[in-house]
DNA sequence: TGACTATATTCCGAACTAGTTATATAGTCA
DNA sequence: TGACTATATAACTAGTTCGGAATATAGTCA
């Protein structure tokens, strides 16, 4: 029989901790996002997220590897281009979540001023 | 009625995005995650915190400062002292999606090599 | 093969971050 | 009140991150 699985949170060692800063740091920026946003629909290759985001080819590039290395996104030739795909659907659990806090926490907010 | 309730990550700005991004940002740290993972059983003063975690006073405060703006800490005086408590369950989630994210992840990488 | 296209990488500067030391604030208690 | 304690803040340093410009790589097609 598998281990018990345990709350992620409840008994982690500094090296699992780093671990999850890590990726946690891959998801803190809003260009990553912005990626992940627009590859929420469908699989795209770097030209069309260039022009969808706005943002420089190198620094999609650049973005893209970080997301890929984290395994965020998975890559895949298609003739000249290179598509990505959204490879750990866990990332939009995890906005989603994030969302959900920002709600709340705004919902406070705005109690004490009221 | 309230509006639909759409999935977080479904339509959102470049606002939105960099709210979630910052958030994300505060959860990008070890000693922050260290500090909420020894608030995880029972509130504490921030003296208890640096014993535990072995980080200095003032990086302490610091970091729990930054926790505290976000509010996923709450902060209560009793006596001479200040406790710092979870205030925001959520972290959990968001870290044990993590783990489970990293999880899947190493598995990955394991086939790779195996 | 050579020209062309898509993507990745390198180098650089500006801005930010975490940590340390020292100091300030602000409660408590005699 | 004054001495003492807990916590917060300031100033500084070293390391990191993001973006842009230029360049390198690597696949495609004539």
């Amino acid at each position: 029989m598998a281990p018990k699985k345990t709350s992620g949170m409840k008994n982690l060692g500094p090296v699992a901790l780093a671990m999850v800063a890590t990726r946690f740091k891959v998801l803190s920026d809003p260009s990553r996002l912005s990626l992940l946003h627009a590859l929420m629909r469908h699989e795209q290759h770097v030209n069309q997220l260039v022009e969808q985001t706005g943002l420089s080819q190198a620094n999609v590039s650049k973005h893209l590897s970080m997301l890929a290395e984290a395994g965020f996104v998975a890559r895949r030739r298609e003739g000249m281009f290179i598509y990505y795909a959204v490879a750990d659907d866990s990332v939009f659990a995890l906005c989603d979540l994030m969302c959900g806090s920002i709600a709340r926490k705004l919902g406070r907010d705005l109690k004490e001023i009221a």
